[in-house]
DNA sequence: GCTATGGGTTCACATCCACGAAACAGTCAC
DNA sequence: GTGACTGTTTCGTGGATGTGAACCCATAGC
């Protein structure tokens, strides 16, 4: 999985975005900053000067740990709720049906036709209902980590999301 | 937790054994020598020569995920006090019911009706008597760092609080 | 190149219902 | 009697769901 490198105290409110969204991240503290307190297995940091070697040393543990927790796909409960490592969201039952539907199609399309069916199984409502709650859902999951891609005339597709930005270091 | 601190490549033998013991650790790397690749989450190192501060940090950050790491529930004893730590509280009787059904699940989600059932073996009263003791129980269990979350129209879940970092973004 | 169209996104709004919270009252233990 | 425990009434807030409309954009036809 692949590490965010980012400048600290200088991209502090990116940290955590990042954070929320459970992206791997290493901080590179500014010489005579201290680092900030470590909030999970997803986050390292070295003070700068640093070596290549030591940085790709710290890039690979927290990719290492991460692997090994951040799941590659949600489980979704019974009960609707969506797990993905410790981060978890309750989903509301049509949303829950909906995003039921996609996890057993994970990485692949579900046409609009599929969801409406696993979503209103006693018959769907205005075509827009459809619309809106892949919105919601949308917005619902994105703390972790996940994104519904639009396949245009097709259908939709559930897929870990890749918010990371590539950034260099000099 | 405390965590310890060894000498890497020196004390290579020992560190096979904390990990096996699960015990949190932190090398200190000699000059000249490359770390190890990490294998768990309660492992960090540090290239020598390092200031104290640093060290203190790094030390602080793996007790912070090995603390992550232990399934932090509380006890309740069959008196009625819920124990976390060295805290306590005591429960009356219902709350003392209702509590310990969302300790068999804990960290899951328990339905209205189950912790009715449990309450109330002889037979629920008034519909909201039970909205009333989550109320009270979550007044209760607050000091002790654990929190009722709500799963609307589907339960309650228990799980231990968030206790945050300060961070703010604008 | 320009436009019409269809598919998709997003917002604003309305409705309904679950839950939260306070205030009050009855009961029981000390 | 005092205070803790319990249950009820009542009111308010916010979540869940659906609908309509505005808007964006790619594409097909002209």
């Amino acid at each position: 999985m692949d590490v965010v490198l980012l400048q600290w105290p200088l991209e502090r409110d990116r940290r955590s975005a990042l954070a929320a969204q459970g992206v791997p991240r290493l901080l590179l503290i500014a010489v005579d900053e201290s680092p900030p307190s470590l909030t999970d297995c997803l986050e390292d940091w070295v003070r700068l000067p640093a070596s290549d070697a030591d940085i790709d040393a710290r890039c690979a543990a927290v990719s290492q740990r991460a692997a090994g927790h951040v799941a590659q796909r949600p489980v979704l409960d019974p009960d609707g709720v969506l797990r993905s490592g410790a981060e978890w969201v309750a989903l509301p039952p049509v949303e829950a049906r909906l995003l039921d539907s996609m996890l057993d199609r994970f990485g692949a399309v579900v046409s609009r036709e599929a969801l409406a069916r696993s979503g209103w199984p006693a018959g769907a409502p205005g075509r827009n209902a459809l619309d809106v709650h892949v919105l919601r859902l949308r917005r619902r999951i994105a703390p972790l980590g996940f994104v519904i891609k639009t396949v245009r005339s097709r259908g939709y597709l559930l897929e870990r999301g890749n918010a990371l930005l590539s950034v260099e270091s000099a």
